[in-house]
RNA sequence: UCCCCAGUAGCUCAGUCGGCAGAGCAAGUGGCUGUUAACCACUGGGUCCGCGGUUCAAGUCCGUGCUGGGGAGCCA
């Protein structure tokens, strides 16, 4: 409410500018604006010039302030005391319009504000990199600071947004605990790639072949970044039944793929009383939620997706939705794989991990829907994963799923001491490190499940974005960190 | 890290056999117009990724480095 709306007057006063600080808090967001379902005397949108068109007595702006996809188009008289100003808007500059909601009498749009007041907040200059024409995801990359002001990046991030809520209220439904897990691990020993050292010793002191002596350091011993929330998730799932970790991954792999960044988001669930059944289970329910949840809420920035990016979304993320998943043993797919006739350039073997085009055959011209591959052999999986009881294979799965690979990697755990004290001797760890791991299946050790989820991989999966560098607002990747 | 491809105006890209550097969009100026990636005309805009070489002459051929992309490995 205005102070001129209280004294019923009909239109704002010239020195609006005054009441700067109302329009600040009483702005109306655009997709509030265009879901409006009468005229509104007086509004107030603030946002940012995507084009602007002049007409003989009027410019016409589309205004978008990222609240939804589209735009409202701002229509300016040439009465307006500024005009000039207005006139000479460019594209990128942000301005505050204070107007009426009305019909549009034009195409393409059910309202529009004609505008009484047109506050100049922000000028973009003629530099601005941004332009109404496509740009290259290349090039997008590179501004990665204003991408997100563009239809498909603010779509996707808009996306990543519901998504990340759809997480925590899926869990939050279920009865799962959210945990938070370290950033910053004291052990080396996580068994899953390289990892970023931290420390606050300067490197300057050390020579390169020798080995840097952690113990004058922060924590006393080396210490590094996180690549999984698992062991830690474990040793709460086994106090609050279920739990899960949602949050910032890191590693050090000198990967160079659409697929991999050294800084992605996983979400890890761990289930107490849970067998590798239970654990399938879960991660068909949690991914059909998900995508049945981007179906139901974010259909307008889907259909950006479905209608640019990739034409065959809309099936696929039907299937992901609808279709039950395949479960086959690591055994059988490489018969099956054996068998198929297929070409492929690397051979199928077991006992060796699949190769990416074999998992892509399984999932994209096989079975054309997500499949959990189980019981691999054991030679080829971390100790942590529970040995089945033909001693060979281990209670591990992965979901494929078309398109993307693996986007979910999990497992039944061991949960027996002495098989696990076993398994680590073969394959040469040293248990005192995990003293307190070990100690979980001393005291009231119980059978449990977990998994971990990609979640840039699961953003691309369901928006059609083929680089995982378009999903992430920043990424990092090996030689860059701009930004 | 390995294999393949690319790098030309602010952006997207063309450039033939080695022979004066091009288009669309963007920007600037003018015109027209309730416009819809508005339209029409004109104008300005280049380290052809860097370095070295072959040649009378290199955007174009050769070598090398850098950057980006695709694929592989590792994985989520």
């Amino acid at each position: 409410m205005f102070p001129y709306q209280i004294n019923g007057f009909g239109t704002p006063p010239i020195n609006y500018h005054l009441w700067r600080g109302y329009a600040m808090q009483d702005r109306i967001k655009i997709d509030k604006l265009l879901a409006s379902e009468k005229p509104i005397d007086c509004v107030v949108a603030k946002g940012w010039v995507r084009t602007r068109r002049d007409s003989k007595d009027f410019s016409f702006m589309e205004l978008n302030d990222g609240s939804c996809l589209k735009n409202i188009q701002i229509v300016a008289d040439s009465k307006l005391e500024n005009y000039s100003e207005i006139s000479s808007l460019t594209t990128g500059s942000a301005i505050s319009v204070t107007g009426k909601l009305v019909p549009s009498p034009g195409k393409g749009q059910k309202w529009e504000i004609h505008a009484d007041v047109v506050e100049i907040v922000g000028i973009a200059p003629e530099d601005y990199p941004l332009q109404k024409k496509r740009h290259s995801d290349e090039f997008l990359r590179t501004i990665a600071h204003l991408r997100a002001r563009t239809n498909k990046y603010g779509a996707a991030f808009r996306i990543r947004s519901e998504m990340a809520w759809a997480v925590h209220n899926f869990y939050r439904e279920k009865g799962f605990r959210y945990l938070h897990t370290p950033i910053i691990t004291g052990s080396d020993c996580e068994g899953a790639g390289e990892m970023f050292k931290v420390t606050t010793l300067d490197p300057a002191n050390f020579n390169k072949n020798e080995k840097m002596d952690c113990s004058s350091d922060f924590f006393g011993q080396e210490a590094n970044l996180t690549v999984s929330g698992q062991l830690s998730a474990e040793m709460f799932a086994l106090a609050l039944g279920d739990v899960y970790t949602f949050g910032p991954t890191f590693r050090a792999e000198n990967s160079n793929t659409s697929r991999h960044v050294a800084e992605f988001w996983m979400l890890e669930p761990e289930m107490a009383f849970c067998d590798l059944e239970g654990n399938m289970d879960h991660g068909e329910e949690l991914l059909k939620y998900l995508v049945r949840h981007a179906m139901d809420v974010c259909t307008e920035d889907l259909d950006l997706f479905a209608n640019f990016v990739d034409k065959g979304l809309k099936p696929l993320l039907n299937s992901l939705a609808e279709d039950k998943y395949e479960r086959i043993n690591y055994n059988d797919a490489v018969d099956l794989l054996q068998k198929s006739g297929k070409k492929f350039e690397y051979k199928v073997e077991k006992g060796i991990d699949l190769q990416s085009e074999h998992e892509r055959f399984l999932a994209e011209e096989y079975f054309k829907k997500p499949l959990f591959l189980i019981n691999y052999p054991k030679t080829i999986k971390p100790f942590y994963m529970r040995v089945n009881d033909d001693g060979e294979t281990v209670a591990a799965m992965d979901l494929l799923v078309p398109r993307i690979g693996e986007i979910i990697g999990g497992s039944q755990r061991e949960e027996r001491l002495n098989v696990l004290e076993e398994r680590m001797g073969q394959m040469n760890l040293a248990g005192e490190p995990y003293w307190w791991y070990m100690d979980s299946r001393k005291f009231g050790s119980v059978p449990h499940s977990g998994f971990g989820m990609g979640f840039e991989r699961l953003l691309m999966l369901i928006t059609g974005i083929t680089n995982i560098r378009d999903v992430i607002p920043f990424p990092r990747t090996p030689g860059s960190i701009e930004f």
